[in-house]
DNA sequence: AGCATGCCTGACCGATCGGTCAGTACCTGA
DNA sequence: TCAGGTACTGACCGATCGGTCAGGCATGCT
């Protein structure tokens, strides 16, 4: 054991992981997450400049998956972008449903916090993108549907597994979401 | 600045709706509203017992009205409770869009507590109707996407008007929703 | 006039929040 | 042996939270 202990860095964040998907983000205080380690509060704001920074590592796998998005659906119009930004969301959901699933409901309070303004920006062209980049009301209507919908209950199946719940997602979307005219 | 009139009730009602509307129930404090209405915190606790109250008949309407529905799609089976209670559920969100929107998120806690536990049991039915009392994994995924979609986003279109955004909605939610077989 | 009642307030309470800080224990390389 | 860095802690801070309380001030009834 040369290289000492990282592994409290770690598992502050897998602690804080568990809580917030419990009490959520606001409803978790560091006080929490410190007994559900075993150390002290001083500690994890010794590993983490404050509790926004512990979120922030958390999502960063998240986030990083929805720039990748953003930037794939990037240039695409129409339909094209519309199957691009359906399929993508829809994995990134499945995948990371456990990350969504703690900020529940959270999301406008914490996009307006300047380290995640740029989400903002991103769901924005994620929902014209899924909207088929349509100016119709009912096709923006139904993209902001699918797109809190999902993001709303894909953490509620943690149980099932990803290669069952991905489809029914997929098909969900499809079916919700205006065709393209 | 004595207040001839008892109307500080409906005014501070009316001052915490559009507070909560704004920053969610629990990022609100008594003392915004009081600020919001021009008194102090003191009188709005002087007419609510707690904070809960105000919320409690603030939601008060709404609630009728999802009782109302609840009794209503009681008894019915297949495509009869499926269309019964998305026509319902849209009709509820547009009417009430801002009463539930000033919740954003805050249901998984809002319904922990007592005085809402009744709302759980009437939404987890109001998810068997939408999914037409299937078992089938899909339907129930869907059912609840198009149940968190239109609560989250409804909220979104307060500048939509009703005749507008109910068919829209509709039209999504029949869309998502997948047929019984 | 005296009194009760309704409306409202400032001062205050205990609890909890995120965050700071000085100090301690321990390991490591010189 | 000792200096210095890493990991960690208890004590503490100011702010804010929901909520309590005694009392002030009109108004209207007797």
């Amino acid at each position: 054991m040369a290289r000492a202990v990282p592994e409290t860095h770690h598992e502050i964040l897998a602690a804080a992981g568990r809580r917030f998907a419990v009490t959520g983000y606001k409803g978790t205080s560091l006080q929490d997450i410190a007994r559900e380690v075993g150390c002290s509060k001083a500690t994890v704001l010794y590993h983490f400049a404050n509790k926004e920074a512990l979120l922030s590592e958390l999502m960063a796998p998240a986030i990083a998956m929805l720039e990748a998005l953003d930037a794939r659906i990037a240039g695409r119009t129409g339909a094209d972008a519309q199957r691009v930004a359906a399929e993508g969301f829809v994995d990134l959901a499945v995948r990371f449903r456990r990350e969504i699933a703690l900020l529940r409901g959270e999301f406008p309070d914490l996009l307006q916090q300047p380290a995640f303004a740029h989400i903002q920006q991103i769901s924005e062209r994620l929902v014209a993108a899924l909207a088929g980049h349509s100016d119709r009301p009912a096709a923006r209507i139904a993209a902001l549907v699918v797109l809190a919908g999902i993001a709303e209950t894909c953490g509620e199946f943690l149980d099932i597994p990803d290669q069952e719940l991905r489809p029914a997602l997929l098909a969900v979307a499809h079916r919700a979401l205006e065709p393209t005219t």
